[in-house]
DNA sequence: GAACCCGTGACAGTTGTGTGACAAATCGCC
DNA sequence: GGCGATTTGTCACACAACTGTCACGGGTTC
């Protein structure tokens, strides 16, 4: 399911949005502010934005350059203005499409589509690639390396080291890991302690002294940079 | 240099936006033909390609379609007609934007820029030809040596064979294959299980223990540089 | 010492992948 | 335009790999 999410503080418009792209297949998120969106988007990304351009507090041009800072998700624009100049500044400010309110719903999920066709081809996970001393993590590549030898992980092992390794540093709880790596909303959080041991069994020298994934007692995991 | 081609048989349209284009900096080559275009890409491939929608003989749509079969150059749509059914369906077809005449040239210029910026993250080679050891893959030419050797393979093997090729490296998904090289939105995955099989009982020594295309488990299938 | 946190081995159920068979669709040739 | 050959997509089966649960035990905190 692809997620949308629309930042666009009139009700009434934010609610037809929601409506008319729910019923092209999409999940929809909404925040009515940029501070929302901002803030809904780096705790539960969506594969698409959607944003208006006049935002109460924080508008849409420094919404998408905030946006773009660490995201390289698709934007789109869904302004009234139609001014070539506004056009010029939100495409420049890092937006990929631009449409004039009133949009056909239609034209919306082709361009949508157009564009997540196009955005696909980029990178599959978010984080690129990242190396942590002998742990190379290539996510493209969907390979890691430890001492330049590839390993054989499962794909849960895979992207809970993607999940770890791209917040290298940052101690992750066994609920944030369970929301990202499993898109669990609940569950069992021991699952995270069974394959955090396995994923060691392979990527530490000495799995029962870890030095790349460390445990947090009471908080969870992280590896250190 | 970024190269782009126009396609469009009006002439004043034709000469004004290549102005427009080459004042921008851009190198432009130009068809007054679809036919003429397709030809002009696959000797000289631009970086992007604009094409109008009404065009004599082969038409915009069928145009796209064309140049998308073994091209992943971003398409840029210029037409008169404004008509929504007209957008989504060019989009379909395979482009990546839409705009209607008469167009500001900074608005195109700035969608040109976005476009490209999207693109780049793509592919890095778009398709070219591709040498992976004792396998020679030339998309353009439409033929595949191992060894030396022309191999037969039919076409949806070889379109398999080039999208693959052209990402060495990298992973790609069931559904990204089916997308690419079947043109499926949706379907069934093990489809390409299926033919990943039949490509390599063609490419591989031993089919059994694939060297050439290996499957990453849980994620594709990916050819290792 | 009690309560809690964490590591880990075992195991059954689930999922992912390769492959052969087959019918429908398409192609090439006359 | 017809007909055999090739190609394509679907299905089902088999096997291997992976996943999640549980229980046990050692360590840590208060």
């Amino acid at each position: 399911m692809v997620a949308v999410l629309v930042i666009e503080d009139d009700d009434r418009i934010r609610l037809s949005l929601s409506l008319a792209l729910e019923d092209e297949g999409y999940a929809v998120y909404t925040a009515a502010t940029a501070e929302e969106g901002l803030l809904r988007q780096r705790r539960e990304p969506a594969d698409t934005v959607l944003v208006d351009l006049m935002l109460p507090g924080i508008d849409g041009f420094q919404c998408i350059r905030e946006l773009r800072r660490d995201d390289d998700v698709p934007i789109v624009v869904v302004s009234a203005r139609e001014d070539t100049h506004d056009i010029v500044a939100a495409l420049e400010a890092g937006a990929d499409d631009y449409l004039v309110k009133p949009v056909a719903v239609k034209e919306l999920s082709a361009r949508l589509r157009a564009l997540r066709r196009r955005a696909r081809t980029g990178p599959a996970t978010p984080a690129g690639h990242q190396d942590l001393g002998d742990l190379k993590v290539r996510a493209q590549a969907g390979e890691v390396l430890l001492h330049g030898q590839p390993l054989a992980l499962t794909r849960t092992e895979f992207r809970l080291l993607c999940e770890l390794a791209g917040h290298a540093g940052q101690v992750l709880s066994r609920q944030q890991l369970l929301e990202r790596v499993w898109e669990y909303d609940f569950g069992d959080e021991r699952l995270v302690d069974v394959h955090v041991g396995r994923l060691r069994q392979k990527i530490e020298d000495d799995p029962a002294n870890p030095q790349r994934l460390v445990t947090v007692r009471g908080l969870g995991y992280k590896m250190p940079r």
